[in-house]
DNA sequence: CAACGCCTATCTGTCACTTGGTAGGTTGGT
DNA sequence: ACCAACCTACCAAGTGACAGATAGGCGTTG
C-alpha cells in the first residue's frame, strides 16, 4: 500500500484536470476528494508541474495501452478505426468531460515545460496508432498515413470539444458521422 | 472617445484569453496593458463575467462581420470554403493564439452563464455560415448541410488544437489539406 | 453643478508552497 | 532481544503572492 494515496491523487487529478485543466487543478480540493490534507500531497508531487507531469504521462500511458488493447482484440484494423472515435466518447459520458491533453493543448502557453513534454506524446501516441492502423487498413497509402492519422485525431479532439460546450453527446456523435459520410473515417 | 478604454479594455482582454482562455484574464495584467488602474476596468465592466462576456460577444460579432464580408468578395461559395480556413490559421499567425471560444469551449464548465451564451452563438455564427455556403455550393444537400458545417467547424477548431500544442503552424495547414484530401472540404 | 472617467486604498479570499513537526514501521548493529 | 537510527506518510500552521471586488475621492468637461 506503499503509493495508495498517491495513486488516489493521480485518479483525482485527472477527473478534476478533464473538467477543468491544469489550471483548475488547486491542492485545496485534490487533497479533499482524497481525504488527506493538502501540504501532504507536496510529499507524493513536490510541485504542482510534477503532478501535472505525472497525471498526463499515465493518461498517454493509459491511452497506449488500451489501443494494444483493442487492438489485440479486434483483428480488423478497420473496426479498430470504427471503435476509436468510441473512446473519446467515454470522456464525454464521464460528466462532460474531455481529454485531458485536448484541454492542456489550449492550455498549451501556459504549462511547465514537463507537462508540455508529455501533452505532447499523448497526441505521439495517437497519431502513432492511428498510421499503424490505417495502413494495416489500406484506407490510404503509408506515406500518406501519418498525414490522415494527424487529421482524425484532430478532427476527433475538436467534436469533442463541440459537444462539450452543448453539453451535447448528440453532437458527438454526429459530427462522427458526418466525418464518416464525408470519407474522413471509413463508414 | 467616450469608451477609448473600454475598447482598449476589450482588445487587451481579447488577445489575452485568445492566449490564456477566460481564467487567464486578470484586471491587474489587463490593466497595465491598458494603461490604466485595476480598479478603472470595474468602471467599464462590473464583474469579470461581465467582461468575459463582452469580449466572447464582440469576438463573433467581428467574426460574424468577416465573414459576411468574405461572402461579398468572393461570389463562388466554393472559393469561400477554400478560404475558410484562412480565418482560424490568423489567430496561429498571432504569436499561436488560438480562437477565443474554442478555448473557452474547453473550459465551458467552469464559465458564468452569460459567457456560455456568446460561446454558443459564436459556434452558430459558424455553422450557420458555412450551411448556407455549403448548400449554395452543392457540396452536399440541403438537408445535411448543418451536419456538414459543424463537421467542418469541428474539424477546425481541432486542428488549431494541434497546431499550438506543438507551436507549429504548418501542422495546421497539413492537417487542413488532409481533410480536403479526404474530402471533408472540397479541395 | 453634476456626470464621467479614473484614481488610491483596502478588503476578502484563494493559491502554491514551506516549515517543523508527529506517529508508526523498518532496519541494522550489538 | 534491544534500541537507536532512519524512512514513510501525513498534518497544523503559516507565508507571500495574487485574485476579484468595493468605497470613496479627485479632477476634468459639458
Amino acid at each position: 500500500m506503499s503509493s495508495s494515496s498517491r495513486e488516489a491523487i493521480l485518479a483525482a487529478a485527472r477527473r478534476t484536470a478533464q473538467a477543468h485543466g491544469y489550471g483548475g487543478l488547486n491542492f485545496r480540493e485534490l487533497a479533499e476528494d482524497v481525504g488527506i490534507k493538502a501540504a501532504s500531497i507536496h510529499y507524493h508531487f513536490p510541485s504542482k508541474a510534477d503532478l501535472g507531469a505525472a497525471v498526463a504521462r499515465r493518461y498517454w500511458e493509459d491511452t497506449a495501452a488500451g489501443l494494444e488493447a483493442m487492438l489485440a482484440e479486434t483483428s480488423d484494423p478497420t473496426d479498430c478505426l470504427r471503435q476509436y472515435p468510441g473512446i473519446f466518447r467515454k470522456a464525454l459520458e464521464n460528466d462532460n468531460r474531455i481529454c485531458l491533453c485536448s484541454f492542456m493543448a489550449a492550455e498549451y502557453d501556459g504549462l511547465p515545460e514537463a507537462v508540455k513534454n508529455e501533452v505532447q506524446t499523448f497526441a505521439d501516441v495517437n497519431v502513432a496508432w492511428l498510421s499503424r492502423v490505417l495502413s494495416a487498413a489500406a484506407v490510404v497509402s503509408s506515406e500518406e498515413s501519418e498525414g490522415r492519422a494527424r487529421a482524425i485525431f484532430a478532427a476527433i479532439i475538436g467534436a469533442q470539444l463541440i459537444a462539450r460546450s452543448r453539453s451535447d453527446i448528440s453532437l458527438y456523435d454526429a459530427v462522427v458521422d458526418s466525418y464518416r459520410a464525408a470519407g474522413l473515417l471509413p463508414a
